[in-house]
DNA sequence: AACTCGGGGCA
DNA sequence: TGCCCAGAGTT
């Protein structure tokens, strides 16, 4: 089985596996899911998820979030961990977003991690899921699940992430970093792994 | 490369 | 109670 296939099986598998709803974050425009991939900043999405919900019923695009001065954006995201950086940033991007880029969201690469508190991780997300655009942020958990499953052999973030690139089908490519993520971070975790559990330990090399 | 922001989840 | 978490900016 080619490393194609493999990964073509293994994200079918995890579609069918991970229930969406409960875990991945909310969005229902590219704006929303920019804002609230700069709100998981070292938070959960269950957290995420919790805060969004309101600020979105309230303000839904950059135009209305600049109705709210940095201290009142700040009140709101409170229960996350760094809200203070979160605000500014969120504030000037809409900022920036509104001025510079008639109130849409940039749909390349170079111009999202312009953004102030957009970096390549939030960049890669908004283009696969916003923009349904070819990119994967490989992070500690999506790192972490390539390497056990065999998907890719690289020693580095980067190298990993092209080898991901290479492999992963073009219709996949939405889902593949929620799917990749969720599934390192809940089952294929770091520590403690929940081999038994694992829909696709028949293609790990590394169960425990 | 190291440092900073930071409340909540979980053992 | 201590460790960890969908990161990015500054020095």
């Amino acid at each position: 089985m080619s490393r194609a296939e493999k990964a073509k099986a293994i994200l079918e598998i995890l579609q069918q596996k991970i229930p969406a709803p409960a875990t991945e974050l909310k969005f229902s425009t590219p704006w929303q899911l920019l804002v609230a991939t700069i709100l998981s900043a070292q938070s959960t999405d269950k957290q995420v998820n919790k805060v969004t919900e309101k600020l979105f019923a309230a303000y839904p695009g950059p135009h209305e979030i600049l109705t709210l001065t940095e201290e009142e954006l700040a009140a709101k995201i409170k229960t996350l961990g760094l809200y203070r950086s979160k605000s500014k940033y969120i504030l000037a991007t809409a900022q920036e977003i509104v001025t510079k880029h008639n109130g849409k969201v940039p749909q390349s690469f170079s111009e999202l991690v312009k953004l102030p508190g957009v970096g390549r991780k939030t960049a890669n997300v908004v283009l696969a899921n916003a923009f349904d655009i070819p990119a994967l942020a490989v992070d500690t958990h999506v790192f972490r699940v390539a390497r056990r499953t065999g998907l890719a052999s690289g020693k580095s973030v980067l190298e990993t992430e092209k080898e991901l690139h290479e492999i992963i089908p073009r219709q996949l490519w939405k889902d593949a970093h929620h799917l990749l993520i969720l599934h390192g971070r809940y089952t294929c975790k770091a520590r403690n792994p929940q081999c038994l559990q694992c829909p696709i330990s028949s293609f790990c090399d590394k169960v425990m």
